[in-house]
RNA sequence: GCUUGGGUGGCGGAAUAGGUAGACGCACAGGACUUAAAAUCCUGUGUCCUUCGGGGCGUGCGGGUUCGAUUCCCGCCCUAAGCACCA
């Protein structure tokens, strides 16, 4: 054994020998418990990043823990390699897409076997070889069947820096989720997937996985889905027979209504718009043009409308409001028509002030009910919005508001007029994408039968391999001959197929599940195996997946559930979201001049290359590039293209996988933001060294082999208890913090055990057999727990403690085992306080009963000085915790 | 504006069925070893006062409950993230 660690040794050759013995590959079996490990999987640019480590290594430990504790655990890993930069590379660098993104894996999955990280490399997948994606296309030719896919025109979100179709999750905020640039609408035929069928799913499963998720994950998809329970209600239009039907959610107020208020695309709108006025017109079309624009999310958008003229009548009260147009009302939701309360909706209120239009209360607070109710005109300040009792509502007055929704509900069913209705803020998935690096939509369009979808048995629609991608318009797919032409698949005669392909996230729904059957050719997988494996027990990704990769998994799943392939609701049980790794970047912001491109946009400099000025507490003073430019700082997520980002494969080198993932796991607490600062690092290398000597101290010495045994309880002295002690704490607190999905604390548990070690000053020459054994414990406690943090190093240890390498850690080990009776301290010390002031400490057996304690306390010299003169008016005695005095 | 987290040393962070605040690490300072440096080991490190025994203050701010509050309650301030006309 050397004296001295090296990492780089070590590592190579466990790694090795865990790759050779198939160390982490697993089968089902019923002889343990199963445990399925998942991270979310990388996208093959190229390189990966901290923030990759940073998963990754959590999700390994937690790997290792499973297994120590005796559980068959499934940990693969696999590739989201279909998307944007393979294709954006081949537009600048003419690369093929296939070759530049297979490379790039290649060289990635170095990276994370140099990290140790403990893979069934057999499992893995990609998504862009035809073996997979041809699943994608299987499982939307099941949907095409079942009706969840679908075909529609409609208006979608445009990048046109991208030239790409983004969904609305992708769209969020008006600006493209990619590239940052501002997005437009644009009419298309699209082909969609019907989440909104399993809206209600979505949200009501989530009691099933509740105490496994982030309230703040599942809060953010319940914002997303958005269900609000109302009622729609039609009001005639005057002197027509027409009707705008409304949604609300407050059918209470509707006594209260002035006016009814339309989006400027509503159907009434279109129907009567060569009668408007000019002016009118002018209003829609202005209303129409900001639509189209970005939405800024600073600026609140000034209320704008019109009055059409028209009248509707409403059906409760036959009073005749005006129609308006008004930018506020959007076509997507509801039915893009609302009835105006100002005075019990912020935003109605808004528009009657700047209209002038009436504002009439008709919900008042219970306790004022009489005396509004003898009242003409309430003059309000604000509108009120709580629930409370009608008003100058007929029939209604003098019922509370919450319980007459139901009862005007059944009223306006009734008498023909309304309904009870749910809306969603959910829409379906639009799943076209005018790209090439993607999974080809298996349809062909023919002009006998229309619509067809291609055969399962003609599957996997391939991607052709040698396609020219300009970056221009259309799909490539679309000039590409071969590709276009096809056969129908009903009637054989030539047709044209398909040329978009589908959005990478729907690769992303379902790869977990093709982890446990990789080389099934007729199937995505075989339903037993997904009934051994899944759920997935353990997820692990950053926080931005929260609302589409996470909401599209759950609604694959529940799909996958009624194709007949799984049997559960939920396939996640617990996730656990980590926090970005973030950097300091230095950049220059670029003026407004001529050219709109580059403007206000920020060029970058490597830290490296910048002078950086701090105050006393760090703060960054002062940037200069190294020209003399003074820069602006930020902090921002780690990426190559801001200069900040940290080579997994530098750290690697300098120090050690070990100490690298050691490090990235005891710097905060996994759900925070890590901001990445290299001094802590040196502090993981020399913690694994100070282990690492001690152990190399007792292995070479004599004493070490010579003792067998477990001695007697009274053959050890104080100090041995105490390390054992210290042992068996650690093992406790260790399993409470995988537990708890705590990785930082384990780490400082394992550092103090090491710190107990050095305590123990006895040298091996000088120990007894009894010493001997109670370091033994220790050591080889210490080496297995280390294994989750620092794998390579621990097989070292546990190699050296046996003195052969006959075993292996990855395959044999099991956690030590926690005896509570060791763990006990034979002494305790109380705290003595004096009015809740600490002023002593006494030793006592931990057994002490709380008179004992009582009279250890008030017995010692400390606490009498504080005591003396004063009259003793209660003592209060926490068992094994402290002792209270309260003096007068 | 709404919602949800979070404010603890020079820094990352420990500790909450209410019970020794600051574990562990970084950084810093002093010492040992060395011709010297690195590495290592030892000591110190919230803050103020001190006759060196100790003592006062201290977990964003102000109140409250309690023998005792970082922890519970009320009211503020700051901050991060998410949502943003969803009727």
């Amino acid at each position: 054994m050397d004296e001295k660690y090296f990492a780089k040794k070590i590592e190579d050759k466990w790694q090795t020998k865990w790759r050779e013995s198939g160390a982490f590959e697993v089968e089902e079996t019923d002889a343990k418990p199963k445990f399925y490990q998942l991270e979310m999987l990388p996208y093959p640019s190229g390189n990966l990043h901290m923030g990759h480590v940073r998963n990754y290594s959590v999700g390994d430990a937690l790997a290792w823990y499973k297994r120590l504790k005796g559980f068959n655990v499934l940990h693969p890993i696999g590739w989201d390699s279909f998307g944007q930069p393979a294709e954006d590379a081949a537009i600048k660098r003419g690369v093929n897409p296939r070759e530049w993104t297979e490379e790039n894996i290649e060289h990635m999955r170095g990276q994370l076997q140099r990290l140790g990280l403990g893979y069934d490399w057999r499992r893995e997948m990609a998504a862009h070889r035809p073996d997979y994606y041809k699943f994608d296309q299987w499982f939307f030719l099941k949907m095409y069947e079942m009706g969840l896919a679908y075909k529609k025109r409609t208006q979608v979100n445009w990048c046109e820096h991208d030239q790409a179709v983004l969904s609305n999750e992708q769209a969020s905020g008006g600006l493209c989720w990619r590239c940052g640039n501002p997005v437009t609408k644009k009419d298309l035929e699209q082909w969609f997937l019907k989440t909104t069928a399993y809206a209600d799913q979505l949200l009501d499963d989530m009691a099933e996985i509740e105490a496994g998720w982030a309230e703040k994950v599942l809060k953010r998809q319940r914002d997303w889905i958005g269900r609000s329970e109302g009622a729609f209600v039609d009001f005639k239009v005057a002197q027509t027979d027409e009707k705008i039907r409304v949604f609300t959610t407050r059918i209470d107020t509707i006594y209260g209504a002035n006016a009814i208020v339309v989006a400027a695309e509503h159907r009434i709108v279109e129907h009567h718009f060569a009668r408007f006025s000019d002016e009118t017109k002018a209003v829609i079309e202005k209303i129409r043009a900001e639509k189209l624009k970005v939405t800024d999310h600073e600026a609140e958008i000034e209320k704008e409308g019109v009055d059409t003229g028209l009248k509707a009548i409403n059906p409760f009260s036959g009073e005749e409001l005006p129609v308006w147009i008004g930018n506020y009302v959007m076509i997507e939701y509801g039915t893009g028509a609302v009835m105006s309360v100002p005075a019990h909706d912020e935003r109605d209120f808004e528009f009657a002030k700047k209209y002038g239009l009436p504002i009439r209360q008709v919900i008042s607070e219970p306790q004022l009910a009489h005396e509004h109710s003898q009242m003409q005109v309430l003059e309000l300040e604000q509108a009120f919005t709580d629930y409370g009792v009608l008003v100058h509502s007929d029939y209604w007055n003098g019922k509370p508001s919450e319980g007459a929704k139901k009862e005007m509900t059944e009223y306006a069913v009734k008498h023909g007029f309304g309904e009870a209705a749910t809306t969603y803020r959910l829409r379906d998935w639009g799943i076209s994408r005018q790209r090439f690096w993607g999974s080809p939509i298996p349809i062909v369009y023919c002009e006998k039968c229309g619509v067809v979808p291609e055969k399962y048995e003609n599957l996997p629609v391939l991607l052709p391999d040698d396609v020219a991608i300009t970056g221009t318009g259309e799909s490539p797919l679309a000039r590409v001959p071969e590709f276009v032409n096809a056969n129908c698949p009903d009637c054989g005669e030539p047709a044209r197929r398909e040329t978009d392909t589908m959005d990478t996230f729907v690769d992303s729904c379902w790869y977990y599940f093709r982890y446990l059957d990789n080389q099934n050719p007729e199937l995505p997988f075989a339903p037993e195996r997904a009934a051994y494996w899944t759920p997935v027990d353990q997820y692990i990704g950053g926080d931005d997946h929260a609302v589409m990769h996470l909401i599209y998994t759950r609604f694959w799943t529940k799909a996958m559930r009624d194709i007949g392939l799984v049997k559960f609701d939920e396939p996640v049980k617990r996730l656990l979201t980590q926090g970005m790794v973030i950097g300091e970047t230095f950049f220059d912001v670029i003026p407004n001049e001529d050219d709109p491109e580059s403007k206000g946009k920020r060029v970058y400099y490597p830290p490296a290359n910048v002078t950086v000025e701090r105050d006393a507490k760090g703060k960054i003073v002062s940037a200069r590039s190294a020209d003399g430019k003074e820069l602006q700082t930020a902090v921002e997520r780690m990426s190559k293209s801001k200069g900040n980002g940290v080579d997994p494969d530098e750290m690697v080198e300098i120090y050690g996988a070990d100490a690298a993932r050691i490090f990235v796991l005891f710097a905060a607490p996994v759900e925070n933001e890590l901001v990445w600062n290299e001094a802590g690092i040196e502090g993981a290398v020399r913690f694994l060294q100070r282990v690492w000597r001690f152990v190399h101290k007792w292995v070479v010495s004599e004493r070490w082999s010579a003792v067998g045994g477990r001695p007697e309880p009274s053959e050890f002295s104080a100090e041995a208890r105490k390390l054992r002690q210290k042992t068996h704490q650690t093992i406790r607190r260790i399993e409470e913090s995988f537990e708890s999905l705590q990785f930082n604390t384990p780490v400082a548990a394992l550092m103090e055990l090491s710190n107990a070690l050095y305590d123990f000053r006895v040298e091996p020459e000088a120990a007894t057999d009894a010493d001997v054994y109670a370091v033994r414990e220790a050591v080889e406690s210490l080496v297995l727990m280390l294994a989750p943090f620092a794998p390579h190093a621990a097989e070292e240890l546990y190699a050296q403690l046996a003195g052969n390498e006959n075993g292996m850690l990855a395959n044999e080990a099991r956690f030590p085992e926690y005896r509570a009776e060791l763990a006990k301290a034979d002494e305790i010390e109380i705290p003595v306080q004096v009015n809740g002031k600490l002023r002593a400490r006494v030793l006592a057996s931990p057994d002490a009963s709380n008179e004992d304690l009582e009279r250890l306390a008030l017995a010692d010299a400390k606490v009498a000085e504080h005591t003396s003169g004063k009259q003793i008016a209660k003592v209060i005695v926490v068992p094994k915790r402290l002792v209270n005095i309260v003096v007068k």
